[in-house]
DNA sequence: AGTTCGTACACTGTATACAGTATATGTCAA
DNA sequence: TTGACATATACTGTATACAGTGTACGAACT
């Protein structure tokens, strides 16, 4: 027995690495807003025929990660009326699902919180803090116990990725996003279910500040896209 | 331009035919809960190639109304823990929006509504009782404004269906949904939010109720299932 | 009889071919 | 120049073929 033998990996089905592929390229907007996306081309692009690639398509789309128009798939372009959208369903969910990690937070979660955040102030640069900003994120998004509450925050966040880019991009967003995330350690480290909650509403609604800022401030782009 | 020329229909795809049809069996439990779905057999079942009943199955699981395990779809056997999971869910969402439907209700949704409830009424027998709650809830369901939330609401809709059937077979359930509904038109009728709110949370409360006594009551079966 | 190996079968994953349809391009006539 | 029509092009939708893999069954060996 020398060679390591417990994980038996099969290696996943093409259909998903394209799928993380295509996705990765979103999250990197290698697409523009409203650039079509065909099956030929990105079969081509990736060497793979049109058979996962359309798979991994309609995967993207019921995540929505992209949209679907008479069979023509095309990245969103996120307007002011779809964020709002998207905030709200976050106020809906996280603030009660992070109530309910800090009524069962134990100490070693404790701990793996207070790391997160010195992680997240020692961030240097764009690259560094969206990292640190993930992998805080998945802190407590793993914490959740409840599979389906679990999924549906993970489609909420898919489509966040559309656009934080934008926001970690100012400094004041970042430095905003550390405090808020320094308060919702401290209540998580107090507790208490309610305050966790609020904390997680005031992280929210600034991130959303800085979203319409980024937006309606920003380029004419961003402004007409707003205007959809 | 004697033809009707307004809406041109095409008909739509194959696979989504396919995804209705599949969905539709598995509403009327054609399937037994654990049996095993292969693209073969329904593409021989339903006259048509792998190719769209493969796309169907996927779509059927990026919902929630089958599994997938190691590349093999099942029909899944809801336990209780999943049943918990599902109506957390739907107390996350459902008091929310109808918070927010009480707020902006016009007199015609009103009537709406109030039309609903007396089809709700009329009903005799289980599957009209079904159809009337079918429509019961869409009317509500059809005003969330937000389209995100509305389809994380038809995403939990999905599963709810694996196991309405039971629930809706039992007398007593279909008279106490009746109440609910009722008081969830009253609240409506005041326009008053926070006691819309409250009326969803009792009629989610109760249909757990009674989803939880019909599982751990019912058959031996069930209750492995519950098991798991 | 039990265990091990091999073979056949059943499915999924992927590629490819073909058909139908929308869209763009160009040509001809008014 | 403009409008209508025809042709070419690009793409999706669907079927089918083929390869790889896991699984079950049976035979041979111990």
């Amino acid at each position: 027995m020398t060679e390591a033998s417990f994980k038996i990996e099969r290696q996943p089905p093409l259909a998903e690495r394209v799928y993380a592929g295509i996705r990765a390229m979103i999250h990197s907007a290698a697409f523009q807003p409203g650039e079509r996306l065909t099956e030929d081309s990105l079969a081509k692009r990736l060497a793979v025929s049109r058979t996962p690639v359309r798979e991994a398509l309609f995967k993207l789309e019921s995540v929505g990660l992209i949209e679907q128009e008479d069979g023509k798939f095309i990245v969103p372009r996120l307007s002011l009326r779809d964020i709002h959208e998207i905030f709200e369903l976050r106020r809906a969910l996280e603030p009660l699902v992070i109530a309910r990690i800090a009524t069962d937070l134990t100490d070693a979660d404790l701990a793996a919180f207070r790391h997160g955040l010195e992680v997240l102030q020692a961030a240097e640069g764009v690259e560094e803090a969206t990292l640190a900003n993930i992998a805080f994120r998945n802190l407590w998004m793993d914490r959740v116990s409840n599979g389906r509450i679990r999924q549906a925050l993970a489609r909420v966040d898919d489509q966040v990725v559309l656009v934080r880019r934008t926001t970690l991009n100012n400094p004041d967003a970042r430095r905003v996003a550390l405090e808020c995330a320094h308060d919702l350690v401290e209540a998580l480290a107090l507790r208490e279910p309610a305050t966790a909650s609020l904390a997680m509403e005031q992280f929210i609604d600034a991130a959303l500040a800085f979203f319409e800022a980024a937006v309606s401030g920003k380029t004419a782009e961003a402004i007409t896209a707003g205007e959809k």
